[in-house]
DNA sequence: GTGGTCTAGACCACA
DNA sequence: GTGGTCTAGACCACT
């Protein structure tokens, strides 16, 4: 299908493919109903564990993203925010790439734009506070 | 000083230092030369062992950002890259404030934008591909 | 398995580690994708904290030369410079002991064959230069 | 004076200074009752502290082979051993410096060749016997 | 089972 | 005072 692991950050390959599902579902890559690959067929293509698939499905499960239904497989249940979020989250994935190549091209790394989004994002307002 | 862990992303405590000391180095905030608190002092400053401390000075030692010193502490050494560099991530991170401020008032979550980062940074050009 | 450590010369345990790890490497007692010990097994038998080996192995992690998977165990990955490595550094080896026994025979101790090693490789060319 | 401090090796400035006042006694660069550089002077040629360059002749002074006069500096007394001691270390020398010649040649690095050093001063028929 | 992080504290080495 | 090493053990994450 359309996933893939990077083993060189330091995320579990587990989180790595929730936040995958997570987008193609966020983003209309894969609708309400959609059938997902079966977990040993994807653990082959990426290459891990079954365990790691089942995993990331059982978590989603619980986040009420998937549904497993026994010997059939796991199917997207879209139902929560959905309204238009779809729409908004094509527009903010172009933003985002744009500003990413903006800044490739202002000769910043992929680490040190990393860095940036974190410390938007996690440490806001708190880096030079005291 | 002027850090700050969050215990609420997975991330180790050890990794945010280092992100946070090697972001203060990129945008300014330290410059080539100046001391970082010590090991004890900072990790009571954060509530953390100072194993913890220890252990991110280390890394950033054998990645060439600080020089320990037996006896007198922890210096920055930047030689990399650095002409210039401070007012690009500068001008970068406040490009990448206001994206995430926009991208807010779309009604985005943190969470969702973390994964738009994570989508355009790692899997770029990836997704969709097979 | 095959590593000893010698609390004697004033060198850190996980140091003593790395060196013999590498220099195994070297000599091809381990090959590329060779399981380490586990680090508590290692621990075990090196009667040392596990610790110690899981610092040893993390910065030989950091340097390449080891994969460290979760919940799999360490393995070797030799990259780097290796073809013929191995036959260069077994024939220096032998060179390195038959030099060594001569030098005891004609009454020189460890210590001072240590001093003139030290001395070639670090201060070389030094030495009378000012 | 000749001495020279290498900041690469995890080796403390003392330690330094010591085996290369050793080696100096030892391959008869220095003669029993030669007067070393003072402390103050010494200090500033190597831009330590007094108290490294005091605390490497200290030591020195408890092993017999410095004695420090007050007020008037340090100078060398050898008398152990001395017998012979000074032709063997510097045949040895040469012997040492022309192995490392030999395997800079055969392409191995100095950490390399110091490994090897390493292994066969001190891991000696311990490596692979269990 | 594996490795990864973290703690609390001891003891040493260096300035 | 600084950093460096090491311990003993806890708890978590991944296979």
């Amino acid at each position: 299908m359309f996933f893939k692991l990077n083993t060189s950050i330091g995320q579990p390959f587990y989180v790595q493919l929730m936040q995958q599902i997570r987008h193609a579902a966020e983003s209309g890559a894969l609708q309400d109903g959609d059938q997902l690959p079966g977990i040993r067929t994807l653990a082959e293509e990426l290459v891990v564990s079954p365990n790691t698939v089942a995993r990331a499905y059982s978590e989603l499960e619980h986040e009420g993203l998937l549904e497993l239904r026994q010997g059939s497989g796991a199917f997207l249940t879209i139902k929560r925010r959905a309204r238009g979020l779809t729409e908004r989250v094509q527009a903010a994935s172009r933003k985002v790439e744009d500003l990413i190549e903006e800044l490739h091209q202002e000769g910043l790394q992929d680490n040190e734009i990393w860095r940036l989004f974190e410390t938007a994002l996690f440490h806001r307002a708190e880096i030079g506070a005291e």
